[in-house]
DNA sequence: TAGATTGTTAATCGATTAACAATC
DNA sequence: TAGATTGTTAATCGATTAACAATC
């Protein structure tokens, strides 16, 4: 039913007004105007008012809008009033960071399974989940239709876990190795390449030293 | 001396291209043509050019671009050709996995010091270093000149944290928190908001089963 | 030299901002 | 009703792509 596609510009700043949205319920604000979210948020009202337009006008002239449903409507674009099921592959540090993140179930994150191929791991516990065999991973996301990949393992083993995991009927991962992956367009990928973000700080800290 | 700016997002695409790079000289790759690499990274041979120009020309017409010289500059503009100090604050599961990165250690990132406000962990060992006390974070930082703190802490403490940090001297926050710091324009600060990724994957896994 | 490929200018495209009519 | 503030169109700005002259 292809509705008009939304530009990822757009996508990646409705979290973060979803974050500042919860902020402001929780304090028990009402309504705000695009004026007053530009304060906090320090970006244009005209932008705020665009991003919203895009989904089809939450707000009310002369009113602004209200905090409760714009907040609702925006988990609804997001996809997080629906329960999402995730696995995490590699469970190192990272891995455990991530299944830790009790945020995350309340987000509609449900943590179901997770794989190494360390030996001395099978059977210990993170969070209520046993930690299984990667040989186990294919039939358990075959059988439990996982949706979500959490892949933190090294970057060597990272691009075949994806193609195996693409033919269990995966539909996301969510990438930490340090490697695009190469998967169908159907498949969503979401890659957090940490060295990445680490190398633009230390640009900006070496731009700063030198320019200005 | 003030160079013209170079754009963020030109900024970002750097570390790809490094690590494109780094793959290529380790197969041995003597020159590339912008053209192969725009097949292999799939981004316009244009924008390639681009890109490096901003920096004025790396490369030589008819011949391309010589791999290693490349990937030296590209380095150094990065600024990863300079050694980094950095202590991680908060000793969770995600601030060891970001101590235990080796990569980080090859790219300059010297991993100095940390600090946590759980005393059970007082005197424990991350790779080596000591984990101390939060109180003592102030004096450390400032006697050993650390450039960057990693913020691995909940949100709650980020910001007074992030306060103490630029009062001690710190030149840039890689903040893990889910909160965006309020800090002076000459702090360099890098989110990594991983529940922001995670709602932007929600959003696409959604958006191809309800459109396409 | 001829062919290849950059560096760079010009054209296009998309995203952001400004402006204002619609409307609560 | 009058004032406020959205929704939306138009104007601007910046980023990407295309084209080609310069040059190795």
């Amino acid at each position: 039913m292809a509705d008009k596609e939304i530009s990822q510009a757009v996508i990646g700043r409705l979290p973060r007004y979803f974050r500042y949205l919860g902020d402001l319920k929780e304090k028990g604000v009402e309504r705000i105007s695009s004026q007053e979210l530009s304060d906090i948020m320090k970006v244009t009202a005209s932008q705020i008012r665009q991003d919203f337009n895009n989904f089809g006008g939450f707000g009310q002239q002369g009113y602004g809008y209200n905090v409760n449903y714009l907040y609702d409507e925006i988990s609804k674009i997001l996809g997080i009033d629906k329960q999402h099921s995730l696995v995490i592959i590699g469970t190192g540090h990272l891995g455990k960071a991530i299944a830790g993140y009790t945020n995350f179930t309340r987000r509609g994150f449900v943590f179901k399974g997770a794989f190494d191929c360390n030996p001395e791991l099978y059977g210990t516990m993170i969070r209520d989940v046993e930690v299984r065999p990667i040989e186990e991973m294919e039939d358990f996301v075959k059988k439990n239709k996982i949706e979500i990949a959490v892949l933190t393992i090294p970057k060597e083993q990272a691009v075949p876990m994806a193609h195996k995991l693409v033919e269990c009927g995966i539909k996301a991962i969510w990438n930490f190795a340090h490697v695009d992956l190469d998967v169908p367009n159907n498949i969503q990928v979401e890659n957090v390449h940490l060295s990445d973000s680490l190398m633009k700080l230390s640009y900006n800290i070496n731009r700063y030293e030198n320019n200005d």
